[in-house]
DNA sequence: CGCGTCATTGATGTGCATCAAGTGGTGTGG
DNA sequence: CCACACCACTTGATGCACATCAATGACGCG
């Protein structure tokens, strides 16, 4: 939500923001080809979106929480190019996208609001290309976990505590790895000491060794 | 440009994109760290555009030709996030982000237009994460050379022949590849007999197999 | 002409994929 | 309530695609 608004801006917003959806866990919101209409807002639940090319292959392009936004990708053609999917039930707020452009048409802060939104993902983008471009395997767990819980920190929830939601095979296309390297991986945190695993429950002992992992791409940096 | 203008409305776009600039081969347009102000459109040259990694590792995440529009990641923090680097002699137009914005409010089509600008850009991303996580190194550089004679066809010039306007390594970064696999793997085309190359001067002899290459991932599919 | 930059090519190494076997947790139906 | 099936996950053995290291060659520019 943008800031600085008015009561009566304020109601107006809400209007668009109205109607609701409720997602079953593994029902998809969105899928590549669907005509687009609106962006979603998601209210609880957690989504992942993927793009996948004609011969079945796919790749994850992200994982989305609370107060997030999905649809960005079917305004250019107005259809959707990915699939957005609950992996838990789930529910999202019905922007229709129309009626987006009109209202922020009248509020500049709701104009700016949206276009920030955009660049921030294309922003986004640009940190998980410089991941598969350039990382190894466990600079890039280590800088997906972090990723995880400083968006869940703000929502709230622990810095150091955090219950997967996806797969290790959805971890993995995400990553641009395969399921076994990821649970290797894993695995070579928790003899580390990095972090503690039990399933899909992860506590993070060592935030900075994280960091470090991310930061100082030791090897192979030129 | 957008489509369905009158007069005025096109005269007043047009005193947005007023002002011109110059950028030598080798100079940046705009830093990592740069206060946003205004969204840039080529009118002539090529640019690259790369993000880095404290420790001084960077991604190229896009080349950019005449008609495409730079800046767009300034907006959300309204600093830059990336560099934008001339691959040749270019020329820009300067196109102040209020005056965007401002404009876009009065005129539908412009605020639409803008919108579908971001939204492709996001798209085109989740395009390059298919290709970073999970394509092989032939399938990434088939897909580089048809997407840039695709984008060159559109601009008037051949569908077969190119000049690239960047170095083996920043093919490499962009394709995250060493430079020497992209050496490699041009040579192996040659001896496909799929394309020609000397230099950077390419021509492509054979766009099917290409295009078979980046469909048919043959190889390492599921 | 000589130097620096970019490109090619070969030899070797390694990180991750692949293939395969086995474990544990969960849900279901007899 | 237990047996069974299924799925996600772990772990080991092996192979391969690409990185790395190194030497040489081809332009292009001052």
């Amino acid at each position: 939500m943008p800031m600085g608004l008015d009561q009566a801006e304020l109601q107006r917003i809400d209007d668009v923001v109205a109607q609701r959806k409720k997602i079953a866990k593994g029902d998809t919101l969105f899928r590549n080809g669907d005509k687009f209409n609106a962006l979603y807002a998601i209210r609880t639940g957690f989504f992942k979106t993927c793009v996948s090319s004609e011969d079945g292959r796919d790749q994850v392009t992200g994982f989305q929480m609370a107060g997030e936004i999905m649809g960005l990708d079917g305004i250019v053609s107005d259809h959707h190019t990915c699939d957005a999917i609950a992996l838990e039930d789930a529910e999202v707020c019905v922007m229709p996208f129309d009626r987006i452009e009109e209202l922020s048409r009248e509020i500049n802060a709701l104009q700016h609001h949206v276009h920030k939104i955009m660049s921030r993902e294309i922003v986004r983008e640009h940190g998980v290309m410089l991941l598969l471009g350039s990382m190894r395997a466990e600079e890039r767990l280590a800088a997906f976990l972090l990723n995880l819980v400083q968006r869940l920190h703000a929502r709230g929830f622990s810095q150091s505590e955090l219950v997967l939601r996806m797969t290790r095979e959805e971890i993995g296309s995400y990553l641009g790895l395969k399921l076994e390297t990821v649970s290797r991986t894993f695995s070579k945190f928790v003899e580390d000491g990095i972090v503690e695993v039990k399933q899909r429950h992860v506590r993070i002992l060592n935030t900075d060794a994280l960091k470090t992992l991310v930061n100082n791409q030791n090897c192979q940096a030129h």
